[in-house]
DNA sequence: GTCTATACTAGGATAGAC
DNA sequence: GTCTATCCTAGTATAGAC
């Protein structure tokens, strides 16, 4: 089962970044092909109903990515808060390649179609959410201090992305994250 | 001159609103003959290129009403600066529809191709900022403060709408910005 | 499980009447 | 300046051989 994953992991990873990069409808079947190296009719294949279905594999993947290595490191209490948030800096800059990728959840304009995805992103980010509040916690915000400062940050990764997109200035990204560490030390400092 | 502009306010508008919800690619000639009750070869008699012209049409009329909303009204000495920054909050809320409408910039994906588009849209953002720097200034900041404040604010507003977008919270767009006037009063109190 | 070949549909674009 | 009609291409999807 686990082995089936990883026979997979390139393909889907490949399909993620032309997801991520094209957004859902710019994405077409021929460009998949092209960048897997697989026939339209080999995706088909794997994926029966089409790009939807891939889409909904890349969109799984990612979950898994983001529970392993974003949301269990945020909760690990063995190591102290600040170290886990500049981990956490350290793990979705290298996800976003330094502010140049983009993030699916902006770039995945889906409106009300789709909604079994939008409904997975939706938990993927929630769970996020509330590992970066119980972090806030323990570095001895209160509660509402600390659920302004994690929906916040959130705000400011995926703001950072669009106006770094937008500027071509590969500075922005990691400009906003030292600013947040910054911020991160002063409140956990005075704890 | 202004007359031609007016008579077809009311085109590109819808226009607009259908790029804003549906992205370039996902924005359709066929969807767009819907929305303006214009039949498609209507909409090439006043855009012969089809979509690209009919975007840059958009994003022009966007930068004549950044220009003449936001970027005038920030640069205005006769008003002191948080009156000015509330009447900027004011404006880009209802702009956003209270974070319910997205912002173009977000939603437009162009990568290497439309490189003329990106381009008004990077000379309207930037000009935006320096707008956002002057007023820091006037209200008591320091070059790289005020550098630093700005864009934040503008990461945290295209950030909030991703993540409203994403949530489907009403509030979230509210609740940043009600958060940066209150940042903005303690700065620009202890002038 | 991958391929070639093919069918179908939707999206983009134009001609020409009124 | 708007319409109907039509064309072409690109995108989606499937059949069937290997």
């Amino acid at each position: 089962m686990a082995k089936a994953i990883n026979e997979n992991t390139a393909l889907i990873e490949a399909l993620f970044d032309i997801f991520r990069n094209h957004g859902y409808e710019g994405t077409t079947i021929s460009l998949l092909s092209e960048v897997t190296g697989l026939q339209k009719s080999s995706l088909y294949h794997h994926f029966p109903k089409g790009k939807e279905d891939m889409l909904k594999a890349v969109v799984g993947f990612v979950s898994e990515k983001i529970h392993q290595h974003v949301i269990t490191p945020l909760l690990d209490e063995e190591v102290n808060p600040e170290k886990r948030f500049s981990n956490l800096i350290a793990t979705i800059t290298r996800f976003y390649s330094d502010g140049r990728k983009n993030c699916l959840l902006n770039v995945l304009n889906l409106g009300d179609t789709k909604v079994e995805i939008n409904k997975l992103q939706n938990d993927d980010y929630i769970a996020w959410l509330n590992a970066l509040i119980q972090l806030g916690k323990d570095a001895g915000l209160d509660e509402p201090e600390a659920k302004n400062w994690a929906e916040r940050f959130l705000v400011i990764v995926e703001g950072a992305l669009v106006i770094q997109r937008l500027t071509n200035d590969l500075q922005t990204f990691e400009r906003h994250m030292e600013c947040e560490k910054k911020l991160f030390s002063q409140f956990s400092g005075q704890q």
